[in-house]
RNA sequence: GCUGAUGUAGCUCAGUCGGUAGAGCGCAUCCUUGGUAAGGAUGAGGUCCCCGGUUCGAAUCCGGGCAUCAGCUCCA
C-alpha cells in the first residue's frame, strides 16, 4: 500500500513496516490525529494531513477504530499515573473496551475509591508533559530480559505466551515502556478529557483460579464536552434500571428474603401473563403442542441424564421417603420423558413440543442481577424431536419464530454460532453435521452471527440470541442447541421408512429465554413505558369533580367490557395531580370527564407523551384503545 | 464464589467528634369540587440489616454473618 505524506511517497506493507515509518515523522508537523487500517488487517498510527492520492481512510474519533486507539492510549496514561504514584504495581493489561478502556494491575492492597481523583490529578500531570509515544520492536529475548529487568512478571509471560514470529512492539512514553501493539495517539497531550469510572476485581487471565488483580476502568474524550454527555447519558440510562422500574411501577421485585427469587405484583403479573398468551398463540400456530412436566424428579432420571453427575453443584436437592430428588434446573428430561410415552413413527415427526417450565439453579451468589439472572425462573422451553434430513429445515423455523417475536417487541438483537468445546461427546461426523445444520441455516437465511469458537455446549453446538439492556450490557436471551447427548442416554428412536429403528435428533430452543429475563429486557427498552398491548393499566379513567363519577363509571365499564384494562381516579384531588401521577406511572392514556365531557358522553384524551387527542364520544375512545391493543401496535 | 463499595421510615436520602434519629415524597384524618405534571392543615410511621465485642454509653468504632450494587468468574 502505498501512501502519500507530506509529498513523500511511503511503502506501508504490514504494521512493521509501518512502524518504521512512524520513526521518520515528527508528530509536531501534524496538527491532527489518524490512525489507519493496513493492508493486514491491524490498525497504525497515522498522523494527518494525509494526501489526496492514497488510497486509505484515515480513521478519527468518529470512527469506532479511532476511538479504540484514543481510548488505548488513555489506557496506558493510567498505567503510567499509577507506576508514578504507585511504583511496586506490576502491570498486567489494559485494553481500551467499548465505552472507555480499563487497566489491570497487581498492586499490595487493592485501590480505593479515594484513590482514583489523586490518580486521576496524575494523569493530567502527565498529559501535559507532551510526552510522544515512540514505537519500537525487540528480538524476544531482548524483550524478555527487559521486562524481567523492570520487574514485571505479568508482561514477562506475556511475551513467553506470545508466538515464537510474532513481532514484539514496545511503545515508549517518557520514562515508561510497555509491551503494545498500538496504535497510539502520536502525543498524549490529545488526551483532554477523561474519568476513572469505577474499581472492579478480575482475575489474571481471565481465570477464576489466578490471582486476582485490582482494575480500573475509565473513559476518555476528545472534549470535556463529550465526556460530560456520554456521563449524562449514563445517568439517563440508570433510569430504565428494571429493578427501579420494577418497584416504582409496582410490577415486580426481589427481596432480602429471597436472593434470586423474583416476586410478581399484581401488574407484573397482568404483563407476564399478556406475554404467557402471545407466546401460547404464536406457538399454537407455528406447529407446537404444550406440555407441563413436573418440577421436581427422582435421582435415577437425573443420573440419566448425566445432571447429577455434571450439573449438582447448581441443583437444589431433597429427600422424599429415603429416595433423592431433584428440583429440574432444565425441562429437558421431563420432556424426553414426554417423549419417550410412545413409539414414534418418521411420519409423526418432527415432533414439537413445548413448555413454559419452571427451573431452579443455585447461581453464585456474585452473579445475581435482578430479574436478568435468578435463581428461579421460567423458560419458555421447547424440544424438537426430528430426523436429521429436517435439522436445516426446522433451525430455520425456529430462527423465523425468534424473529417474529423480537420483531414484535421492536428489540434489535445480536446472532453467535458457538461450535465445538474441548470437553465436547460425540463423534466428529455428529459434531459436523449438527455445526454444518446450525451454520448451513444461518448461512441461507442471510442472517449475519459471529462465531464463538469452542463455546458450545458439550453435547452440542448453539445459536445465541442476544439482547441490550439500558446501559449496553448484552443478555443471551433466545438459544438455539442441537444435543446429540440425549437422546443417546435415553436411547430415543423413532422407525423410519425401511422400519428400521433410528435415533432422532433433539434441539433445545428459547425464544423469549426466560419470562423473568425477558421481562427484566421488556422494561428497560421502553423504559417502563410498555405499548398499550402490554401495558398492566391501558387507561387511566380520571374525574375533574365527582359530579363526573357516573359518567366515568360507566365508561370504565364500557373498556372492561371490551377486555381492556382500565382503572379508574375518583379520589377527591386536583385534575393536574391526578394527571401526574398517571404520567408518572406511564400509563399510555387518560380518560379525563369532566361536566363537559359528562353531559354529552365524551372524554378528553391525552396521552402520556402529554399530547391532548381532542375530545371523543365514548365508543370511539374505547375503539382507538381497542385497536392498539388488538393490533399489538409499538405506539 | 472472588475484589471493592454500600445497608437509616414504604421510596429517595441527611445524620459532624460515640451521647438514644431527621427531611422530602408517600400514607391517614380534616378542609378544599378544581380543567391537564404536585391545593392546604394536622397526624401516624424506625429492631438505624443481623449477631457478637469495645465503651458509662454504639446508627456511628471493631469482628463475624446476611443482603444489595459494580466488575471478574460462571451461566447445560
Amino acid at each position: 500500500m502505498k501512501l502519500t505524506l507530506q509529498g513523500k511517497v511511503y511503502d506501508v506493507a504490514d504494521h512493521s513496516s509501518a512502524g518504521d515509518l512512524l520513526k521518520n515523522l515528527n508528530p509536531d508537523d501534524f496538527k491532527k490525529y489518524y490512525a489507519v487500517r493496513l493492508p493486514d488487517g491491524k490498525l497504525c498510527d497515522l498522523f494527518a494531513p494525509i494526501d489526496g492520492d492514497t488510497e486509505i481512510e484515515p480513521l478519527t474519533f468518529e470512527d469506532e477504530d479511532g476511538r479504540k486507539v484514543y481510548r488505548h492510549s488513555c489506557s496506558h496514561l493510567l498505567a503510567m499515573a499509577v507506576k508514578s504514584l504507585y511504583p511496586e504495581a506490576k502491570l498486567a493489561i489494559g485494553p481500551a473496551i467499548e465505552n472507555g478502556f480499563y487497566y489491570d494491575f497487581d498492586v499490595p492492597t487493592p485501590f480505593t475509591p479515594d484513590d482514583l481523583p489523586k490518580i486521576e490529578k496524575e494523569m493530567g500531570k502527565i498529559a501535559h508533559q507532551s510526552i510522544r509515544p515512540r514505537r519500537y520492536t525487540l528480538p524476544r529475548s531482548e524483550a524478555i530480559a527487559m521486562m524481567k529487568d523492570k520487574s514485571e512478571p505479568y508482561k514477562v509471560q506475556l511475551i513467553e505466551d506470545l508466538p515464537e514470529n510474532e513481532i514484539l512492539s514496545f511503545y515508549e512514553m517518557g520514562d515508561f515502556t510497555d509491551l503494545c501493539v498500538g496504535p497510539h495517539l502520536p502525543n498524549l497531550t490529545y488526551i483532554k478529557a477523561y474519568k476513572l469510572t469505577q474499581i472492579a476485581g478480575a482475575y489474571w487471565r481471565g481465570d477464576e483460579h489466578n490471582k486476582m488483580l485490582c482494575r480500573i476502568y475509565g473513559t476518555c474524550f476528545p472534549t470535556k464536552e463529550m465526556l460530560a454527555e456520554y456521563l449524562q447519558q449514563l445517568e439517563e440510562a440508570k433510569k430504565r434500571d428494571h429493578r427501579k422500574l420494577g418497584r416504582d411501577l409496582d410490577l415486580f421485585d426481589i427481596r432480602d428474603e429471597g436472593p434470586g427469587f423474583p416476586f410478581f405484583y399484581p401488574k407484573g403479573m397482568i404483563l407476564r401473563n399478556i406475554l404467557e398468551d402471545y407466546w401460547r398463540n404464536i406457538h399454537r400456530k407455528a406447529g407446537y403442542e404444550e406440555i407441563k412436566t413436573p418440577i421436581m424428579l427422582n435421582r435415577s432420571l437425573w443420573e440419566r441424564s448425566g445432571h447429577w453427575e455434571k450439573y449438582r453443584e447448581n441443583m437444589y436437592t431433597t429427600k422424599i421417603d429415603d429416595t433423592d430428588f431433584a428440583i429440574k434446573p432444565m425441562n429437558c428430561p421431563g420432556g424426553i420423558l414426554v417423549y419417550e410415552r410412545k413409539p414414534w413413527s418418521y411420519r409423526d415427526l418432527p415432533c414439537r413440543s413445548g413448555e413454559l417450565g419452571l427451573v431452579h439453579r443455585h447461581e453464585k451468589s456474585g452473579a445475581l442481577h435482578g430479574l436478568m439472572r435468578v435463581r428461579c425462573f421460567t423458560q419458555d422451553d421447547a424440544h424438537i424431536f426430528m430426523t436429521p434430513e429436517q435439522i436445516k429445515d426446522e433451525i430455520k423455523g425456529v430462527y423465523h419464530l425468534i424473529d417474529k417475536i423480537y420483531t414484535q417487541f421492536g428489540f434489535p438483537y445480536t446472532v453467535e454460532l458457538s461450535t465445538r468445546p474441548e470437553n465436547s461427546i460425540g463423534t466428529d461426523e455428529m459434531w459436523q453435521l449438527a455445526t454444518e445444520g446450525l451454520q448451513g441455516a444461518l448461512d441461507e437465511l442471510g442472517v449475519k452471527y459471529t462465531i464463538n469458537e469452542g463455546d458450545g455446549a458439550f453435547y452440542g453446538p448453539k445459536i445465541d440470541f442476544h439482547l441490550r439492556d439500558c446501559i449496553g450490557r448484552t443478555w443471551q436471551c433466545g438459544t438455539i442447541q442441537l444435543d446429540m447427548n440425549l437422546p443417546e442416554r435415553f436411547d430415543l428412536s423413532y422407525t423410519g421408512p425401511d422400519g428400521e429403528k433410528h435415533r432422532p435428533v433433539m434441539i433445545h430452543r428459547v425464544a423469549f429465554g426466560s419470562m423473568e429475563r425477558f421481562i427484566g429486557i421488556l422494561t428497560e427498552q421502553y423504559g417502563g413505558a410498555f405499548p398499550t398491548w402490554l401495558a398492566p393499566v391501558q387507561v387511566k379513567v380520571m374525574t375533574i369533580t365527582d359530579r363526573s363519577d357516573d359518567a366515568a363509571k360507566s365508561l370504565r365499564d364500557l373498556l372492561l367490557a371490551a377486555d381492556l384494562r382500565p382503572e379508574l381516579d375518583l379520589r377527591n384531588e386536583k385534575i393536574g395531580f391526578k394527571v401526574r401521577e398517571a404520567q408518572m406511572m406511564k400509563i399510555p392514556y387518560m380518560f379525563v370527564l369532566g361536566d363537559r365531557e359528562a353531559a354529552d358522553r365524551t372524554v378528553t384524551i391525552r396521552n402520556r407523551k402529554g399530547d391532548n387527542l381532542g375530545t371523543f364520544p365514548f365508543a370511539e375512545a374505547v375503539a382507538m384503545i381497542k385497536k392498539l391493543n388488538d393490533d399489538k401496535t409499538l405506539d
